[in-house]
DNA sequence: ACTATTAGTTAGTCAAACTAACTATATGAT
DNA sequence: ATCATATAGTTAGTTTGACTAACTAATAGT
């Protein structure tokens, strides 16, 4: 095995790497009830719980006014609810109902099913390197 | 260290992080003199040579009508020339110009070069453990 | 108390994706 | 050989998600 630590190289097959695996994951998401950032911006309020529409919006490194209207169309699909903040009434706090959760963690297991398929075909050494190589990648700051 | 070899763990862990990796990446891509889907589509010409309109659709994972907008583009721009198939009156083939490759590379040299400055803070092992993981990723079918 | 700042929305624009429908050329079946 | 069918690409029109500018409402700081 060539032993490839040189900074440039690596961050040249890791991005290729990276699209490639995104490319192949997003297949499955044409079948998704919802598209990619909705489902994203979904996932975020799931995970992280519930938060103001400026934070959704930076963890989504989106404007507010773009996920001003996401967050329109998953209220209307009763996905996420909007509730003005007591303390600051020109807040307002986002949360995921259970639908939401439920929509987005079937979306999620949609996604990765294809990959896990992939992945089984890996040795128990090859599927190692993977789990942390995807540690360091998100631990780079 | 935890032994994480089930497929279904690894996959959401590698889904996660080249989510984070391409996130940064994309950062650097708003000071790119071409837009991602036509510095990806002129990448796909220059490493993969000359092609078909068609071709150059299924390569990015588009419909023909989106990539002949993208294509007409980059020929406004003289990245790209299209010429009639001699063989097939129909078909005309797409190839990169040597502007359109100059442009390329600058544009993926900038994108790479936040990931490498990241990359430099980790160890030689942690390196060789990307580049492991990257040509694994290279490789999934 | 008045000014400045902040949170979110609305209006308008743009790029990039799609489908449907079109032109032009090629292929194939009788 | 001709006519029907299929294929390559384009054009037209729509939708989604991104942006900026400008607005309203509420808060914070002299």
């Amino acid at each position: 095995m060539v032993k490839t630590t040189n900074p440039a190289a690596v961050a040249e097959r890791l991005h290729a790497g990276a699209i490639r695996l995104l490319r192949r994951v997003r297949v499955a998401d044409s079948e998704a009830a919802l598209s990619a950032p909705k489902l994203s911006a979904l996932s975020v309020l799931v995970f992280a719980g519930p938060m103001s529409l400026k934070a959704l919006a930076a963890a989504e490194q989106v404007k507010p006014p773009t996920m001003s209207k996401l967050v329109a169309d998953l209220e209307a699909e009763a996905l996420a609810v909007k509730t003005v903040d007591r303390a600051d009434k020109r807040a307002v706090t986002i949360a995921a109902t259970a639908k939401g959760r439920t929509l987005m963690e079937e979306g999620r297991k949609r996604r990765l099913a294809l990959l896990t398929k992939s992945l089984r075909t890996l040795s128990a050494r090859e599927l190692q390197t993977l789990a942390a190589a995807a540690e360091l990648m998100l631990a780079l700051e």
